[in-house]
DNA sequence: GTCTATACACAGATAGAC
DNA sequence: GTCTATCTGTGTATAGAC
């Protein structure tokens, strides 16, 4: 059995927000290290203690801003003054405002990846393999909220490479529920004339809204696990059988 | 019995798109008129059927290019461009940018809350009330699908009364399906120990999912009434008794 | 009522001092 | 590596001709 393969991610996040928050601090820290090496043509600012901290802020500074006004609309003057860096530090960590975008979207969906692929992996049943599935996607969309939202508004601005790789990464989230419907049919886990795409996309609907609507769960009071265990809830009493 | 009211714009919508389109239509030029005279003070250019044609096509092009860059990105010559108007021709339509933005606003909200009203008076059971709630928000959203684009893209932009309204707007809607399932409870039509508030809002999700997807169900064919109905199903199914 | 030409503010980006 | 000063393009909005 795979029981003592202890070091897997996804063994801490299945109850627990807590405990998924803290280690995923430590994933993102190794994130902006790596995007460095990544990004080492365009990045002018050697690779430090310090560089690494100031990137961090510059992408959650410019997160934060954009959030509230778009990232069209945030100007540079803006980001310096609130990163306390000057224009011209700025542009030695990026070229221009366009690749700071590409940095931005590299940082967390590198995240989201990392995250998403453990969570199935030792989950058998189907009921598990939605239950670990669903819980491990509201918890990094609730560490990373302000990327969740950022990316997820933004998106129709992007061209090219960038907006493929979204589109991309939407419908492969939804194939991997798609998947855990289509194989609890084969199982017998499942009813058999369920429309599995279409529930995949609602099932995806859902976990959306806890970061788009962010403001309204935090007003109720609802934590992440609650959260998720009623999404589960509604979609496994559909597609169950029996 | 109301039968007899055969006025009533919600004998229309409940099990066919089409009829529903066609209504809305003249809804919709009834709005734009309307819009002249709640704005008399702000729009230079008289009420005529050339200037009624105008300020629609300059709505629909602006909602279209924002909808692409977002409405800060719109620029006014783009908009001039696009809706063939000089841009002088454009400002005696609104006084400025961000009375555009209101006076969409103010489009698109009129037409949504005369569906919703409409859309719960003749049902009795939690069953049709919910049914017939769900297609008339799927089937105004998809008559409005721009519209409603957006609103929801943009809302964070807003500002004061705007964003109030927006947000409010929102809860409305949230609270007119808790209100539904309360109901049912009450009736014992429904599972008594149902979170009804936070089922309201996934509910909403799921139909929000409809515009802010559109290109999704649309490469898959799927139609407004398949949509509305499986989102029907899996929340009746999971609330209702025995 | 609609046009063209233009005023003036502010955006992104860069050069060169330190 | 970070700063300030500045270049150049584009934005919103308006004035005045037709």
């Amino acid at each position: 059995m795979k029981a003592e393969k202890s070091d897997n991610i996804d063994e801490l996040f299945i109850d627990n927000y807590n405990n998924f928050r803290k280690s995923i601090k430590i994933i993102l820290d190794d994130i902006v290290t790596k995007l460095y090496d990544d990004n080492k043509q365009l990045i002018k600012v050697k690779k430090s203690d310090q560089s690494i901290h100031n990137l961090k802020r510059i992408i959650n500074t410019a997160i934060s801003i954009s959030n509230k006004k778009g990232y069209s609309a945030m100007s540079m003057r803006e980001l310096s003054h609130a990163s306390s860096l000057s224009i011209g530090a700025l542009y030695s960590y990026f070229p221009s405002k366009d690749e700071l975008l590409h940095i931005i979207q590299q940082y967390g969906r590198a995240a989201v990846e990392k995250t998403l692929s453990g969570a199935l992996s030792n989950a058998l049943s189907t009921k598990d393999k939605l239950y670990n599935f669903i819980h491990a996607h509201i918890f990094i969309s609730e560490a990373l909220k302000d990327w969740f939202y950022f990316s997820y508004m933004e998106t129709r601005y992007f061209t090219g490479v960038e907006y493929n790789k979204t589109i991309e990464s939407e419908l492969f989230t939804e194939s991997l529920i798609d998947s855990i419907i289509k194989d609890g049919i084969k199982k017998s886990e499942c009813k058999s004339n369920l429309n599995s795409s279409l529930i995949a996309s609602v099932t995806k609907a859902m976990m959306q809204d806890w970061y788009l609507k962010r403001w309204k769960y935090k007003r109720r009071n609802i934590i992440p696990e609650e959260y998720a265990l009623e999404c589960f809830n509604i979609i496994y009493n559909y597609i169950h059988q029996g």
